[in-house]
DNA sequence: CAATTTTCATTTGTCAGACAATTAAACGTC
DNA sequence: GACGTTTAATTGTCTGACAAATGAAAATTG
């Protein structure tokens, strides 16, 4: 292996890419040893820290693990979904809240992205599915909830459905979808009608879900989007007269 | 801020934790310059190598930048869509590979998400977005083309149709589906009659984007992941009859 | 011989200090 | 004022060292 010295790019930033680039060709193995960092300095002729900053990258994107110890060293790491959750989700959160992105714009996507798993959770969903949304959807209806719990439940239920749908795919996939929305949605449960509302269109998910109509839970997610649109927007134009107003 | 020299978790990585934590709160702003390298060391008490190890974590996952000079620094990185893209086309690809994530599995949760853009495409799909699809699918009919190429071209197709949707978070979401499918398509078009077939849909598929008829490109795209399964099962079985003579 | 303890070599984690490369601002010069 | 020069700040890299963890081998003990 060789690296140019020479290269724009930092010689931290060229190893780390060399060696993602073995692991992902197939050339490491998962559970496969790295050679040693003292050796890994020598083979790029670089020194130690700049061999660490290296795996530090690769450890940051869960690529590698690293272990101390004489049997020690940094392994080529089995991506988990569930470890790829976490950077799914906070990608997605900081993408939405560095771009200005509209709420209407994420909006569509999580409901677009949401309903494409209707039909297979009504064929796959499970006893256990439809009792995590119940139970969710009690929750959401007492009424000492905090709007962060609201939320939080609110996704919960959300993650059910789609875990109903029994693709690990598809659930890591939707993840990054339905948990950053949780922040932007925060904005319109504050009123005790809107939450009644939305424990109505979850019941009456979860109802379509347990007689397996696909096509009603497609309709329901639908009038929910909908329904999420048209607050979001009165909160926006209340917001703007209060403004003109000040 | 303080860190806790006797926590489990190196210290580099509480360090980057520190920061993270600081970005998606919002006490750190997009832009906003970091403390240098010594005050960061001086700060957390630890030494620059330690801090470079941090901020090199924080740097793979794009959250932060870093300049040389005299006015340089580390600085909180606005995150881009295209930026996001490879990051999640990285994971996706690792996921299916190192997962054992079968074919079907993979192909239902592409075209279920793939298919939550036909209503959306259709209303907003442009002529440029109709061009690219067809010169794609002309592509896809010529007689010499690579397994690879006609493949790249593929993808190119399934991208122009999201990017079709108009919705930015949609396209980010869908590019990890429809690009770390692409080692695992090539398997099932090496014959003249299935890529003859995939032309055939790819044509029908952009005629009904034309007629913005949404229902039409749904089942086109239906279509489509059936005939991409039977294909999968055709050569799986193959595969093991050949094992069975061997 | 078996079980246990001790020692030891290996490897990562951290530190200190140094120098090189880069960059923009401050400074002089014309 | 325009244009080179110096300078200070900052990241990038290197060297060498020690601490901490950890499993394997060696020594000890019953």
């Amino acid at each position: 292996m060789k690296i140019d010295p020479n290269s724009p790019a930092d010689l931290s930033a060229q190893i780390a890419k060399a060696i993602r680039d073995a692991i992902m060709s197939g050339d490491l193995l998962v559970d496969e040893r790295l050679p040693s960092e003292a050796e890994l300095s020598e083979q790029f002729d670089v020194s130690r820290p700049t061999v660490r900053e290296a795996l530090k990258r690769l450890g940051a994107q869960s690529l590698i693990r690293t272990q101390r110890g004489a049997t020690g060293g940094a392994f080529v790491n089995r991506l988990r979904f569930e470890d790829a959750y976490g950077q799914q989700i906070t990608t997605s959160t900081l993408l939405l809240s560095m771009n200005d992105v509209s709420f209407g714009t994420a909006c569509e996507a999580r409901y677009a992205l949401e309903r494409s798993c209707a039909t297979l959770a009504s064929e796959r969903r499970t006893a256990d599915h439809l009792a995590t949304m119940r139970a969710e959807t009690h929750r959401q209806s007492q009424p000492g909830l905090t709007d962060e719990a609201f939320c939080a439940s609110d996704v919960a239920f959300h993650r059910a459905l789609v875990d109903a749908a029994g693709n690990p795919v598809i659930s890591y996939q939707l993840a990054g979808a339905v948990e950053a929305m949780q922040p932007l949605m925060n904005m319109i449960t504050f009123s005790a009608r809107s939450r009644e509302t939305i424990v109505g269109f979850h019941s009456q998910i979860t109802d379509a879900l347990e007689q397996r109509d696909g096509a009603a839970v497609d309709l329901q997610l639908s009038a929910l989007a909908d329904y999420a649109n048209t607050l979001a927007q009165s909160v926006i134009d209340a917001r703007q007269v209060a403004k003109a107003n000040s």
